[in-house]
Parts: C-alpha cells; sequence; structure tokens
DNA sequence: TCTTGACTTAGAGTGTGCTCTAAGTTTTAT
DNA sequence: ATAAAACTTAGAGCACACTCTAAGTCAAGA
C-alpha cells in the first residue's frame, strides 16, 4: 500500500514544519522525495519512519553531519550494514555518556534545592524577628 | 583566606575559555569579578564555585537567559531565595523530561543496532554465495 | 471563473552561545 | 632595556540548525 501524504500532513505528523522536510530533502537527510504530476511532494510511509529515526537521532544529540553520513551509507545498501551499526554504536556510547553526566549533574542541582529549602527555613525565622523583605 | 585566580588559571580550571569567562560576565552571569591595580581580573574560590554551577546549568540545557535571570536573584540576596528554588526546581523538572526521552530514544536505537547485527548475519552469508560487496 | 490557500525554488535571515579580532596596556623573563 | 606573553576593551564573526521570504505555480471550493 502506498501511502500519499503531503508535506503538510507530514509536518503535522513528524513535528517537524514543511520548510524543516524541504532543508532535510536539501541537505540529503532524505532521498529525493517522489512527487505528484504536479510537481509536489508525495511522501510514502517509509519516509515517514525514516523522518521518525531521523528525529531520534537528532534528540540525543547526533550533528546533521553524521546523519548525513547516516543517510548515505543507507541509500548505499545493505553493503554499508555494517559501517550503519558501527556509527550507531558509537552513537550509542555518546548518549550513555551524556546520560551520566546528565544525572550527575540533576544529583548537583537537587543537593543545592535542599540547600536552599534549608537556607529558607533558617532565613523564615530571621526574617520574622527583623522583619525583613 | 582570599584565592587570587588569573583568567587563565580559571580558564584551565573550569574548562572554559578566557573569552567565555569575560562573555558571562558582561552578560551578567557572573557579577564584575575583583581587578588587581593592573586592571586584571582576580578570580575568588567563590567564584569558581558559582562558574561550576552555572556549567551544571549549561550542561542540562538551561537557556542563558534563565541563567541570568538565576545569577540576578542570587544577586539580591536571601530574600530571593525561595524563587531560586522555584526556578531550579523547574529546571529540575525538564532535566527529568529530557532524561526520559533521551531514554526511550536510546532504547530505539538500541533495537535498530540489534536488527542490523541480525541483517548483517543473513547479508553475510548472502553475499558469500553471491559475492557481492 | 475566481479567489484562497498550499505548493514550488533559491537564497537570505535568525537565535543561541560562543569565539575571535584589533588595538592598545601590563607583566615577566632575559 | 627590551622582547614576548598575557591582559584589557568594544565589537565583529562564526557554527549550527533551522526558519523565513520572494516570486511564482497549482489546486480546490463558491
Amino acid at each position: 500500500m502506498e501511502t500519499e501524504l503531503s508535506i503538510q500532513q507530514v509536518a503535522a505528523m513528524t513535528q517537524l514544519t514543511a520548510h524543516t522536510l524541504r532543508y532535510y530533502e536539501r541537505i540529503g537527510l532524505l532521498a529525493p522525495v517522489e512527487r505528484a504530476a504536479s510537481g509536489h511532494r508525495r511522501y510514502s510511509s517509509q519516509d515517514i519512519a525514516w523522518i521518525n529515526f531521523l528525529t531520534r537521532l537528532r534528540a540525543t544529540g547526533m550533528p546533521i553531519r553524521e546523519m548525513q553520513q547516516f543517510a548515505e551509507l543507507r541509500r548505499q545498501g545493505d553493503c554499508t550494514l555494517q559501517q550503519r551499526r558501527q556509527l550507531l554504536e558509537s552513537h550509542q556510547q555518546h548518549i550513555d555518556q551524556h546520560l551520566e553526566e546528565l544525572i550527575q549533574n540533576l544529583k548537583v542541582i537537587q543537593e543545592k534545592i535542599q540547600y536552599y529549602k534549608q537556607k529558607e527555613k533558617q532565613h523564615d525565622t530571621r526574617s520574622l524577628r527583623e522583619s525583613e523583605c
């Protein structure tokens, strides 16, 4: 079954703008999308799946450059399976590292919040006495 | 004890550049730093601690604008403790959400890696027969 | 048929967060 | 004393990832 979606429909589905979809195609993240007789883009369900995967790569911090490489490998077919896997594994490591840092930083921020809570209490009683603020 | 560090020393300690340290001061993330008689900046250990905390906020995705607000509240003293806590709590929620998304996206990427591994095997046996690639 | 709105392209513009330049002063090592 | 390195400022420039504009074509409803 050939799904045939307009750029606006795809924009709505993927949370990207029509501008961004054209941009992604222009820079090679998407292979040239099929066209209606009028020249308007018609996206297939495979296109949508690919766009959604691209979005996950972006959301996990992969730079556009690397996504372009990945898209190019994909276009070259099954002989690049290993390279694509390696690229994703390398990206996975970056995500793991980022997650670790994020969790560590979150911890410190949570400690600061606790510190503020404590200091707020002290300050409250003091400012009641001295009617500050 | 008054630690008196030059901008290069602080740059080395914080992994920021001297340029960035001046930039942070210029935009109000740092209150005007003390100066030597020559006009050169001299950073205190409190400055370092604050810069390190700022770096954690940045690393967890807080926009500069929000960091500026936070820095301003801090300058206003103890009466803004509650507001500062609320700002951090709101940021904490953003981090939590981001972590959740990251983990979900990571999962999908890991699945793709597994899928590639499987497909690689199939492809390997087939390409041996047909001597492709 | 007309009008409204969506589509097309090439290319310019934007926001964020730095990052660097230029021109001049200060410090430090020889 | 002098050269090299580090500091200062104001402001320009840059990388990234979009985001929008202009000028024109196409499509769908009244």
